[in-house]
DNA sequence: GTTAATGCAAATCGTTTGCAGGTTT
DNA sequence: AAACCTGCAAACGATTTGCATTAAC
């Protein structure tokens, strides 16, 4: 599993010392279930970086995100959370009492529905799905 | 069908001429399909009744959503939709190009993944799913 | 030495809120 | 009268941007 690190070096990123405490905040944080909002970035990189500031690190993680290395997840607040987790396709599980959200792989995703969205719209092509599962965490029931 | 305007009396609304325009915002605008923003909704009610200000409609959109008469829709930009189209569960179509929104039913509804579900995450109780399909609609291929 | 990234502060934009005045029951 | 609704303007919070400075290649 390579880490966000190596993905950024690999693809050949000038990598300033903001830009690699951004990606190691991700690295430190594991691979699933990580959905960082920019200030929860924000804040685990001041305390390594503690000049670094938030416009840069929205810019990186806007930049990242249009790299393909991150994505921009957006569960219905009107917080975006960033998440490290590209390599495999999932959905989210969002829990509705503690607001923890968790990673399902999608190998599922309904090819079944493409025949109802051929009735309502026709000519309609699907390119991607996002899911959001609601509901209850197994700590929250 | 019963239109929004119909649902609200019902429901024992004190029926003001704000509330009143913007239902029929949504009832002139048709059943599905329907998504207006905020500003959407202010700028047809302007047209009819020309003091109704932004506030009201936003507190009154909330409140129709709080009643559970709209749903308040989120395909990922910053900007809330608001979808009189309650009756029948359903999901969304996404037009990447044109950014037109579609109504899907859903009876597909994947019970298929709470099997992912369990073993990923234990315990959660899934009570609603939205999902949102990205495409191209058939004026944008 | 170029080119690109950073930090700061101000700007944006959708949305919410406090409150005084007006309306509905 | 009591409870509720409206409009205004100011407040908010997440995110973006302009620009002068600094750092990476």
């Amino acid at each position: 599993m390579e880490t966000l690190t190596q993905r950024l070096t690999g693809r050949g990123w000038r990598m300033t010392a903001q830009r690699r405490v951004i990606a190691r905040v991700f690295d430190a944080a594991g691979a699933e279930h990580i959905h960082l909002t920019a200030d929860d970035v924000l804040e685990r990189a001041v305390a390594v970086l503690p000049e670094i500031s938030r416009a840069t690190v929205y810019n990186t993680l806007g930049e990242m995100v249009d790299a393909g290395e991150v994505l921009a997840v957006n569960v219905g607040d009107r917080v975006t959370r960033y998440d490290p987790n590209v390599a495999k396709t999932h959905h989210h599980l969002v829990c509705e009492v503690c607001s923890s959200i968790f990673d399902v792989q999608a190998e599922v995703l309904p090819s079944a529905n493409t025949a109802d969205v051929a009735a309502i719209a026709p000519g309609f092509v699907i390119e991607s799905a996002d899911v959001i599962f609601r509901g209850r965490c197994a700590c929250c029931r």
